[in-house]
DNA sequence: AGTTAAGCGGAGGCTGACTCCGGTTAGCGT
DNA sequence: ACGCTAACCGGAGTCAGCCTCCGCTTAACT
């Protein structure tokens, strides 16, 4: 790969981090190509799809909730605690970038794109979190790692749209937190 | 209303409806108002937005939810079933249309929209059965109906999003009363 | 310094949202 | 029955964003 290339890549990563911070995962490409100072060819030529750029913008962060999942698992002996936690880093992941989320779902479902593969670590390591804690007989068997990553999805999408609108004078602050307790609880063996 | 306002209006709103349910609620609205058989400025000028055409396409079913709703509340004595049977029939109906559970959590925050208003009564309606069930002791008092609103749209879409792939061969059902289950388990207050 | 494959960029085609205005007509009064 | 006119119609036109294609440029190797 040749310098300028290389840069040029470096560049529209940056931008597109920013760019997705501040105007979520829908800004407009051209925008982000013109803000990286590249025509809008080269974006494409490096990043054939949204997915792919995305994908790149994530990559580390992928990496470091794979770690961190494989971490919980060992040093943690509460399986429930330790998928909790994990759970709840995942959330404020999929929170970080308006529209994330419905990204994240729509790419759980096909590990052909781009999105999808690179997500596919840190999913197998979530997935292998909870079958643990369904193991020890703290969760549900029942319901599978999808099911929970769909859930959780819902949830950041509520919580984007209320965020949205600065005038929610009346409602309810709609915490995140508190929908994905009841996700877990609802998850959780019951010994009633 | 002119007799060929009339008529072009119900045309659209029929016509949308079958659009809808084949291809979902991001149909492009220049196909809408050709398979109408009427022009673009026509459509427009009767639905100035997409919601506006999506609430005129959901106005009947929503009238009718509302409806089951005050039903529940009156004939059956536990609030918990009635409030569990109630939001079933609204997954369902979130399920209609690929996209729907979307824009319906949209319009949730927002009742200046044409949509929010219209699915207005049918809210209150299920927030006064979600209501009784609190005040009876079987759910949580510190969730608020908007906040199951949002985990049931958050099943919606991950329900249509499997359903779009034809090749979900190893992966499971994903069923969305499994996953309602989940949420109103979540959602009842533990004796434990 | 010469060669060349890799890279660049933007013009252009496409689709869909949305507007605007000149022509048309339903339905009223006479 | 016949105007009259306000209401209505329709599609041409504008705009934004996605994506492709190809002639020009340049890094990097010999």
């Amino acid at each position: 790969m040749r310098a300028d290339a290389l840069r040029n890549r470096e560049r529209l990563v940056e931008v597109a981090q920013s760019a997705f911070a501040t105007n979520g995962i829908d800004t407009s490409l051209e925008e982000i190509a013109r803000q990286a100072g590249v025509g809008i060819g080269t974006l494409y030529r490096r990043f054939p799809t949204r997915e792919d750029l995305i994908a790149a913008v994530l990559a580390e962060r992928y990496l470091k909730l794979a770690e961190v999942a494989l971490v919980l698992a060992e040093e943690r002996e509460d399986p429930d605690s330790a998928f909790t936690e994990w759970l709840a880093l995942l959330v404020e992941h999929m929170a970080l970038y308006r529209g994330l989320s419905l990204a994240v779902k729509e790419a759980m479902h096909d590990h052909t794109t781009a999105l999808g593969r690179t997500c596919k670590e840190m999913m197998d390591s979530g997935e292998r979190l909870l079958t643990r804690g369904q193991q020890a007989g703290a969760f549900r068997a029942d319901v599978s790692f999808l099911d929970v990553l769909a859930l959780s999805s819902g949830i950041v999408t509520a919580v984007e749209r209320r965020s949205e609108k600065p005038d929610a004078s009346d409602l309810p602050p709609l915490n995140p937190y508190l929908l994905l307790d009841v996700v877990l609880r609802g998850l959780r063996v019951e010994d009633r």
